[in-house]
Parts: structure tokens; sequence; C-alpha cells
RNA sequence: GGCGCGUUCGUCUAGUGGUUAGGACACAGCCCUCUCAAGGCUGGUACACGGGUUCGACUCCCGUACGCGCUGCCA
């Protein structure tokens, strides 16, 4: 078999889709498991539509989800520039040899392709033999390669590029089908053979529409800003339209390079599922080294504008430490620990109402007794102080624990409350319970 | 409209003629438990429909319906 090359080739138009990651994610995978090259290939003929951002959008996604390139912008190759705004002599130079043959007629300034109206069988790797019959104009038209501007059409300079680039599998959105046989028509004009080909099936909204760009979530920058983990966001991607035909899902990516196969990608639309991406992110989120974790979340922290700094960095270890386990992105972060880096909180209303009443209150004051009363401040011993307080009322240890946590954090979830109080300490522990106590 | 592709729990999927149709997410309940998670257990919900072929169809064939894609001087 000659070299695996595939190509991932976005127009900078927009943001990265979390489609074109994914179809990006399949070629890389490909690439990876033959040992063959990943060329990122930039498709930006349409100047107006074209922006900067976009671009870096592009590079960051893919860089973020860890799809390295072989070839393309930035690393280079033997088949550059990967640019297509900059090869545009390439094309002029295929067209000619077009309009040798004679393939070529021009309509109001814009230069067609003249099909040679026969039947075209795709032999797709995923969705099998297709016949297509071109035959018919009314219902195939010539298509458009050159603009009366003189700019290139999508489906002439993308053919160009895989010829040149000698791509050897092209993998793409099932959108594309329906246009490959048009493409083998102007491949063979050519005196080319056609790649082959593997048409993957896309990803759709919750609603069954295909995934926009107005969708929050149709962007891999949404999954960044998040606080997603790239490597939760691709294994979740390798599962949509593929499958390793066996029950596991959390799959280490060597694992998913070496058993990745274009035989068992689906044929059948898939619907993107945030509820299962924000669990497998979880499971990724639990399994971080403690060390990892608090740098991912110290990050988070101060981006959401935590003064982390302010803080001994032991005191802020402890207290991340608490809650690993408990979030499954980090975007969750903040909220949930945030009352370890302020002392102006105020109390969840609901709690509120529910844990400081009136026969609460003598319990909550009988638990600052106790913990004052403590010499040494840690899990164990509050966990023992907060026992044996309950005891002495005779309570469930439930009924003094919520008020506690209330009053401590202003929130009735958290982390293990006797952690979470040692970590504050005797000082802050004390005085918040005060101050609860001052409001009912 | 034409052409193409598709259709298994709400969702992602396993399944390639004979299975109690399996797993996961989500959901519900229970257990564990200092809350919330995590973990454990249990539960409900699926082969789009109609014809064939066959001793026997989720699996093969045809049709219908529905969905999606293409039908651009977008990519």
């Amino acid at each position: 078999m000659p070299e695996v090359r595939v190509r991932f080739a976005p127009s900078p138009t927009g943001f990265l889709h979390i489609g074109g990651a994914r179809t990006a994610l399949f070629n890389w995978l490909f690439a990876r498991h033959h040992g063959g090259k990943f060329v990122l290939r930039i498709e930006d003929t349409d100047t107006k539509r074209n922006t900067e951002e976009a671009m870096a959008a592009i590079y960051e996604g893919l860089e973020w989800l860890g799809l390295n390139w072989d070839e393309g912008p930035h690393v280079g190759g033997d088949f550059g520039p990967y640019l297509q705004s900059e090869r545009t002599e390439l094309y002029e130079r295929y067209l000619k040899k077009l309009q040798d043959g004679s393939h070529i007629f021009e309509d109001q300034g814009a230069l067609r392709f003249r099909s040679p109206r026969e039947h075209v069988i795709v032999d797709d790797l995923v969705c099998g033999r297709i016949d297509f019959d071109l035959s018919n104009p009314a219902t195939h038209p010539d298509m458009t390669i050159r603009r009366p501007d003189g700019s290139w059409i999508f489906h002439f300079v993308n053919v160009v590029d895989d010829l040149e680039m000698k791509i050897s599998h092209v993998i793409r959105g099932e959108d594309h089908l329906s246009n490959t046989p048009k493409h083998i028509e102007l491949i063979r004009a050519l005196g080319a053979t056609p790649p082959n080909y593997a048409h993957i099936p896309l990803i759709l909204n919750r609603d069954g529409t295909k995934m926009s760009k107005r969708d929050a979530g149709a962007r891999v920058e949404y999954y960044i800003q998040r606080g997603f983990l790239p490597a939760a966001v691709r294994n979740y991607l390798c599962l949509l339209g593929w499958s390793p035909k066996d029950d596991r899902e959390k799959l280490d990516i060597g694992e998913i390079i070496r058993i990745f196969d274009v035989k068992n990608i689906g044929r059948s639309s898939a619907t993107f599922d945030p509820d299962k991406l924000h669990w497998l992110n979880g499971e990724y989120a639990r399994e971080l080294s403690d060390e990892n974790f608090y740098q991912l979340a110290v990050a988070r922290l101060k981006s959401s504008g935590v003064k982390v700094d302010d803080y001994p960095e032991q005191y802020v270890r402890a207290a991340l430490q608490t809650c690993k386990g408990k979030i499954n992105t980090f975007d969750e972060l903040p909220p949930y620990c945030g009352f370890y880096f302020t002392d102006d909180f105020g109390y969840d209303p609901q709690g509120a109402a529910k844990h400081f009443t009136a026969e609460n209150r003598p319990r909550l004051k009988a638990v600052r007794d106790s913990l004052a009363a403590l010499e040494k401040f840690d899990a164990a011993e509050v966990e023992a102080a907060l026992k044996n307080t309950a005891a002495e009322l005779g309570v469930k240890i439930r009924a003094i624990v919520h008020p506690v946590r209330l009053a401590t954090t202003g929130s009735t979830v958290g982390p293990s409350l006797y952690h979470l109080l040692e970590v504050l300490g005797k000082e802050k522990v004390l005085a918040r319970i005060d101050r609860a106590l001052s409001t009912f």
C-alpha cells in the first residue's frame, strides 16, 4: 500500500466546528494508525469570508485536541504552501491542462467544467459502492470552477490540491458524498486517479438538525472555555460515528489509534449528547493526578477572578484537594469552592429557610462551643466533636451538619464538611458560625 | 421536485438468520453516606411501517414513511 496521506482542509470562515474537529480527528487517527501523514491545508479561496481569528481558532482547536499535523502551516512540508491563497499559479497550470483538453467553457465570465455526462461509481470505504447518474444536465449542471473575478471555487482547488499533495484517502463529512462523482470527473479529465474516499456521518444537534455555528456547543472554543479536558472531548468525539465494537467507552488515545479502522465507522448520523460528554469529562477529571488537578484548578480560579495568590499555596492546595473528584468540568469549580477565598458570601435562601431555624440555633451554638474547645483542629477531631455534640443533643449527625455547612460555606452542597472545616481553620470557622448565628 | 445516504431504548451504540436484543449516558428507586458527587444494586423505555424470501427475520430483498445531504459564481 502506498504511503497513507490524509488531510484536514478547513476554510477559515468561522470558528472550528465540533463536526470539523471530529473530521480532523478521524483523519488524524487514520494517519497515526497507518503510520502515514496528516496534512493540514487551509482552504481560503473565498477571501471575502476569511478571517485571521478563524484561522487562529483552527490552529488553537486542533492543538488543544492534540491533533498535531505533519505538514501544513507552521510546520511546512514538501507539498506547500499549505494555504490555498498562495497556490494560485498551480491552479492556473491545472486550468490550462483542462482547457487544453477542451473541458472548460466560459459562461458569463465564469469558467465551467464540462461534465462527460456519464455514470460515476463512487466506491466509498464507509458508504459502499454508489452509482451516480450524471447524464442529465438539468439535475447535474456543469460546475463552475472559477468566478468572473478570478477567484477559485472549492471543488476545483480541493481536487487539485489533493492530487498535488498526493492525498491517498479523502476522509470527510457525508455532506460531500454527492459532490464526489463530480470531483472524480474532474480528476479523470486531469488524467489522474481518484484517491480513496471515506464519507463519515454528520453530527446532529439534539433536535435532529445539523449542528450550526449558532449553537454554543458547536464550537471547540466553547469546550476550552468551559474547562473541559481535551482528552475527554477527543475521546467523546471518537465515539460519535465510530465504535470499538466492544463495550468500552473510555479509551486511551493510544488504544484508539491502535484499533481505529474506517470499517468500524457507522453510516448513520449521530446526535451530539452534551450530558454524555459531561459525564466522560468527569471520568477524566477524577483520574487527574493531584498536581494536574491543582494546576488546572488554580488556572481556572484565577481566570474567574478568584484571588488565590492572596492565600498561602498550602492553603490553596488543601482547599482544592477537597474538591477533587467532585466536579466534572472546571467551570464548576469557582462556585463550588469560592467560600474558601472570601468571607463575604450570602446564604443559599432555601437552605437558610430550612436550616437556620429556631430549633437549630442552640445546636449550631453547641457546635461552636465544641469546636472552640478543640486544641487540634483537623478533620478527625472535628468529626469527633460534631458527633459528640450530636450525641449530647440526642440528634442525628445530619441535623447539625447542614446548619454548620450553610454557616461556613453559604451553600447546602460542597466538599466533605470535616475536611473543609479543617482547611478553613478554627478561627475562620468560629467567626463564620458567629456571623451566621447573628442572622437568625 | 430530482439524485444520494440513513432509520435498534430519549441519546451514543453492540448485534451480520435462531439472543431473555447487550453496554453506556440520561431518568427513577434503593444502598452507602456529613451535603453533593463517586461507587453498588434495581427498574422502565428500542429493532420506523408494510410486504416478501426463509422452518425461522433486528439481521436478506422490495416498497412506504420520516430524517439528513447535494442539487451555488459557499465550503
